[in-house]
DNA sequence: AAATCACATTCGAAAACACGAATATATAGT
DNA sequence: ACTATATATTCGTGTTTTCGAATGTGATTT
């Protein structure tokens, strides 16, 4: 579905640019950041519904933002190309709206999350303290 | 209406990117590229209709992504941030989609066109050739 | 002042979208 | 096999967008 290449160069821009349209599905972007992300995490990061976000990152996916990674039951959301993050940053000065508006996600584990990923890191950060 | 500012960087953001989620807002943005252009001189180069144009510059004005400048009877378009246009060529190459879309417009003056600019520029150019 | 030109605005209907609710699916544990 | 868990999908409806058609407005010309 993504780039059939039939398409006019300012379709394919276009198709991307709606994908972005939205606060949430930024708000998503960002949270997953450079790292990867499952359902859950974003969830409880984003205090979000679950089919919600499911509906966004089937969007992100569809525009080609977003590939996914299974294991186990969890599957893990990942930017395909990290260096949004960087157009979004030239966008939000540019434009002067924030220094760096993904700063405040930022990808630490939570505690609402019941991830490997967050789980890992709860305990081991537990044990170090 | 533009950077209200009570409002969430994720909000400004999408509010931008939603300006940009048609190919039509899109071909007028990169056809304005880095000079002016009034709306007629937009008419013969993109084939859209007048009143269209009006109300697709009016989105882009509001999303603050274009400013005006009025000359008597003319009224010229220009990008308030001519660094959309390099975040473009971002886009289109970070996603594979083009080289420079931009290019195939690269404001040249048209025959088609009535503007000042156009008929200056063709009446020169008829001279020295 | 009437006509013309460049452009803006309003209106309305069809299409697209947003998103909550409900339900389905796939994997894992018991 | 049954249950629980993580995630996906479908459906319906209220809202928004899109864009053509018609009309309005401000500047210029004659």
């Amino acid at each position: 579905m993504m780039n059939v290449s039939t398409d006019q160069p300012e379709e394919e821009l276009s198709r991307i640019f709606k994908a972005l349209s939205t606060p949430a599905r930024l708000r998503i972007l960002a949270a997953i950041g450079e790292t990867e992300a499952c359902v859950c995490h974003l969830e409880a990061l984003l205090d979000l519904r679950q089919a919600y976000i499911s509906q966004q990152l089937m969007e992100l996916r569809e525009a080609g933002l977003l590939e996914t990674r299974r294991e186990g039951r969890y599957i893990y959301y990942r930017l395909t190309k990290p260096k949004l993050l960087a157009i979004f940053s030239q966008f939000s000065t540019a434009f002067g709206i924030v220094e760096d508006f993904q700063a405040q996600f930022n990808a630490k584990p939570i505690p609402q999350c019941c991830c490997p990923h967050c789980v890992e890191s709860l305990k081991t950060s537990s044990l170090g303290a």
